[in-house]
DNA sequence: CTTCATGCAAAACATTTGCAGCTGG
DNA sequence: CCAGCTGCAAATGTTTTGCATGAAG
């Protein structure tokens, strides 16, 4: 697992435990309870760097909560997607992935190799996307900008 | 079923007939053959002007090949991805959907109401993508960028 | 207490695969 | 001919769901 990623970007992130009460805040703002399955997912969420996948999830949280079930870690976030606290990131194939520290709309750029997942700088998205508004007609709420290459740690391996 | 889209989109599509000729060189090129079955799925491709599914092309082709499996239509769809003859879009959740006559990433906004999908105008990707490269060292091979949002169709019926 | 959450097993999907038989070149 | 393709059905892998039991507030 190759979580450690940049500095620069893991320096952006939110303190883990600031971020878990923000996801508690959500939670109790829409009256659902804070079991402790569900707080166990939060922290994981809160703590991962990376992107971990429902099952990377689930075999985390059992180490402290060992009867938690895929399906309420899958309950779990699917919720925390519906009210805004985490993103997804669906792939056709393998499965989603989700990021519990920005759940916004951002650019990826993800290894084809390793299965490392970065979030770069990029700005000019909102541009992009008013220009599409004016262009199209459509009323945009959402987006996903995900590149697809080889990071610097495969291409040596070549 | 919402092809008609805009008028500038469609005036940039191939022509239908021409793209078949060029899919079919392609198999010919690869040594592939070419079966009735793949004929059709090759025609249904190169007609669509929208970004059909699998199950979409299975049930137009059968239309003129009524024997054709579901999963000849699958492993046609994907022996065309692998010589670059297809884009593959990928929901997380939904089918696939496939597009013949741009076989090359580009952007895309989608209607989350109609599920019309379009190919709007945009520049400044590659110049996105040589930014990424230089910013995280990645060899960018691909990318994918989605817009979601409501079309203007569907914002009249609200 | 009562409503909501859990966990199991089964269902629901889209997609892939194994394989016997067929067929394009 | 015969390697490669088809079509069926079964397998796969992820995510969802129904429902009895359990626990949060």
């Amino acid at each position: 697992m190759f979580d450690a990623a940049s500095l620069s970007e893991s320096e952006k992130r939110t303190d883990p435990k600031i971020r878990l009460e923000q996801m508690l805040s959500a939670l109790r703002k829409n009256d659902f309870r804070i079991t402790p399955q569900r707080l166990a997912v939060l922290k994981i969420l809160a703590v991962s760097k990376g992107h971990p996948s429902a099952e990377e999830i689930h075999s985390r949280v059992k180490e402290d909560f060992p009867t938690t079930s895929l399906a309420t870690v899958y309950k779990t976030v699917t919720l925390l997607r519906e009210i805004g606290e985490v993103l997804e990131l669906g792939f056709g194939h393998e499965s989603s992935r989700y990021d519990g520290n920005k759940p916004y709309p951002h650019p990826h750029v993800i290894c084809i190799r390793c299965h490392r997942i970065m979030d770069p700088e990029i700005d000019a998205l909102t541009e992009m996307s008013d220009e599409i508004s004016r262009k199209t007609g459509f009323e945009i709420l959402n987006h996903r900008l995900d590149f697809f290459g080889i990071c610097p740690e495969c291409r040596e391996k070549e």
